[in-house]
This record gives structure tokens, sequence and C-alpha cells, in this order.
DNA sequence: ATATTAAGTTACTTTTTGTAATTACTGTAA
DNA sequence: TTACAGTAATTACAAAAAGTAACTTAATAT
């Protein structure tokens, strides 16, 4: 492979296309949320939830606060840097509205019962 | 989980974050491409590349024509459908030179080694 | 002491990737 | 007519990542 794909895009894209990181963001593009209210909106697993949020925590995405009450509280929301994706996730949204079908998404649905 | 998330953006988000989709989508844009020409410009095996054109085919994003000259001769190329996913990659782009910084780049690179 | 609650982590199985070798389908050359 | 060459895949198999459910930790209430 050659100097065809710029490092940025693809660093960028190899972050965004980790599986689950696109509902995560459209997740806390809603507001703060808390570990457990994650985990009951995404259909994703405690392990894999936390693996995620670990990861954009490093990379500066995401900013975990933690409230030390009982019982103890952990937040987690977007930084600037994580704000600044909010028009990917926009134009997504937008694609997704105008091309994917309802028929697509049955289709995706009867894939899950398989 | 509940109906927290738009069925058409969990689709969407499905597909564009299954590997290797936001780098093939990537190389498209920039115009028909050959098979062979792909797997030289991406960092993705023969298997993997076939695997995704025909995922990719089915869900009416890239469009395969095949010229049955000596020796064949396959070319990809997007549909509408496939164009209208330009400006979710230009918002990709336009983070990844905003916000990835040239250390993450590094980092990513010495990764790789390891 | 024991139970409760949030936020993870561990152990284990299934699925998806990556790599290399192989095939299929032409057509050209020896 | 057998052998070779150029594309575009496909297969076989080892390695990595994901999914699931049970378990752990830490603080506090009963």
């Amino acid at each position: 492979m050659e100097e065809i794909l710029c490092p940025r895009f693809e660093k960028a894209m190899g972050l965004l296309s980790t599986r689950w990181v696109g509902l995560i963001l459209f997740d806390l593009l809603k507001g703060t949320k808390r570990f457990s209210e994650m985990e009951a909106d995404l259909p994703i697993s405690g392990r894999l939830l936390s693996d995620r949020l670990k990861m954009l925590e490093k990379e500066g995405i995401v900013e975990r606060k933690i409230y030390s009450e009982f019982p103890v509280r952990i937040e987690y929301s977007l930084s600037d840097k994580g704000w600044a994706l909010e028009p990917v996730i926009r134009e997504i949204q937008n694609w997704a509205e105008g091309h994917i079908t309802k028929e697509e998404v049955e289709a995706e649905k009867s894939d899950k019962v398989k």
C-alpha cells in the first residue's frame, strides 16, 4: 500500500469504525450519561461498553467524572473534541433518513433473529 | 434496550462501522476502481475486500461492472446512494484534520509494529 | 453481619479477521 | 494441445475480537 490514504483520515476512520463507537457518540450527543444508562440505551454489553469508553477517554473524546456519593456515580460526557464529531453524526443521520428504506431496516431485524 | 435509537441510524452506523467500509468508500469517491487497484490502495486483504464489495453491492452502495476483455476487467463504482455518502466522508476528513494530532498518527504506527 | 447498588471485570464460547495457498476463467505462446 | 499468464476471486486454517453471563469491588444502609 502506498501513501494513497491520508494518515489522519485513516486514524479517524479507524476510531469511528470501531464497533459501537458511533452509537456511543450518538447517545452522548444527547447529553451526559451514566454507565448503566448507556448500557440500557444501547445494544451493547457492559464489557464492551467499558472497553469503548476507556478507549474514547484515552483518545480525548470522552470525559469521565466520578462523584463519590452513595452509591458512587460516574458520569460520561463528550469533550470538545467529542462535540466536534457532531457534524459527522448529523451527516450519517441525514444519509440514513434519505437512503435507508423501511425494508432494509426490517431485513436487519430478521438477520438478528437468525 | 428501548426505542432510544433511530433504527435507520442504527442500520447506517452498522454499515459504516463495518471494518474497512469507510476506506473503501474513500477510495471509490476518487473514481471507478478495479479490484486489484483497491487491493493496492488499501491495507486490506483480497478476502475481506471481496466480502465488503459484495456487501456494499447488496446494499446498493457500490456497482459492479464486468468487461469481458482479455484479461477480464471488473470495475467498481459508487451508485447514487454511495455518492450520497460523500458529505459523511467529508465531515470525517474535516474532523480528522482539526482534531487528530501528528502524535496520535505516530502512536497508531507504533501500535501496528507491536 | 447481610443486603443493596453502581460500575466494572473475568471466564468462556462464538464470530470475525488476517494470511497464504488455491481455483476459475479466459486468452496467448511453445 | 499442453503450458503459462493475468485478473478476480475463494478456501482453509490460525489468530484476534466480540458476545454472554456470572462474579468482584466498594460504599452504605438495615
